[in-house]
DNA sequence: TCAAAACGTTGGTGACGCCAACGATATGGA
DNA sequence: TCCATATCGTTGGCGTCACCAACGTTTTGA
């Protein structure tokens, strides 16, 4: 018996327990679990992720950081950025020089063919975007965003 | 130095890049690990998890249940439910007994002690929740609610 | 009666976020 | 100028959450 019966004898799908099913961080995990599997498959597609993009996203936008920067840019911790860069490099996404004025530093900037791999995440997260919104009307969707925009301002990554 | 400067010479606190950080799903992303945060840290003080947070509560308000039902009630994978039963019941919040109709099955209730557990998770998670919407007006969080229930409802795990 | 399904379990994988510690280098104040 | 302090990149690790494949056991339903 792959369905339990409710008092009413009903059959009844599995439901979750309203004691978090109906909480807001419930909600809310929800929905950011579904847009995570949605951005993750795109990325995975092209075999990328998350960090993947937020690097070149950061580089494209500001052109060449040294490594820490990079960090400060996309709420990265430094370790991950290294691996992050270590595997872009590889693919020819970024390149990776030695600072002449710090050497301490290195200084990574993204190449023509990161702009392009950029893009095309780029557009896969718009589909994916899309998708996840697409339930809504525009006015929810615009209210929503209001209070998202208020709550990631007010516990702002940095 | 810990900031960047910026064309105007300004001193800017090193900022997120755009490309990203307006996305929908970046803001979602972000306000969702920031209630992970919260609430991870609250079940940590306890000892405890998400995991065993939402097994505890769906075998409250079900009553007994075996580990298959205890997944769809709770969208645990059969695996974690066993290791998160295994855990909870050495800490005596629950009882895992063989079903004497179905011998496949494992037949798990709440102790009182778990049931103590379970309302002082729900304490912290309660203090948790409010201080993630804090910075919400009472009318920007309904509408953020409205919009969060119709994706989670659309985007339903199970 | 017997193939198919369900059950619980073991032992993985991956993404994301984070931490401690280290050697190398740069900086700034005494 | 010297030296404590800070920063940089790196290694190796941890925890949470979500998910998967495979397995032996037991039940089911055609």
């Amino acid at each position: 018996m792959a369905v339990s019966t409710n008092c009413y004898g009903d059959p009844m799908v599995d439901e979750l327990a309203p004691r978090f099913a109906q909480r807001a961080t419930w909600k809310l995990s929800t929905v950011a679990q579904r847009s995570h599997q949605l951005l993750a498959a795109a990325f995975a597609e092209r075999g990328r992720r998350g960090y993947d993009f937020r690097v070149l996203a950061a580089l494209d936008h500001f052109g060449e950081l040294h490594q820490a920067a990079i960090g400060r840019h996309t709420g990265l911790d430094p370790s991950d950025v290294t691996q992050t860069v270590r595997d872009l490099e590889a693919a020819g996404e970024l390149t990776r020089l030695p600072s002449s004025e710090d050497r301490r530093r290195m200084v990574i900037a993204i190449t023509p063919a990161g702009k392009r791999t950029l893009s095309r995440l780029e557009s896969a997260i718009d589909t994916a975007e899309a998708a996840l919104l697409a339930p809504l009307s525009d006015a929810q969707r615009e209210r929503l965003l209001e209070g998202l925009e208020v709550l990631a301002q007010a516990h702002d990554r940095r």
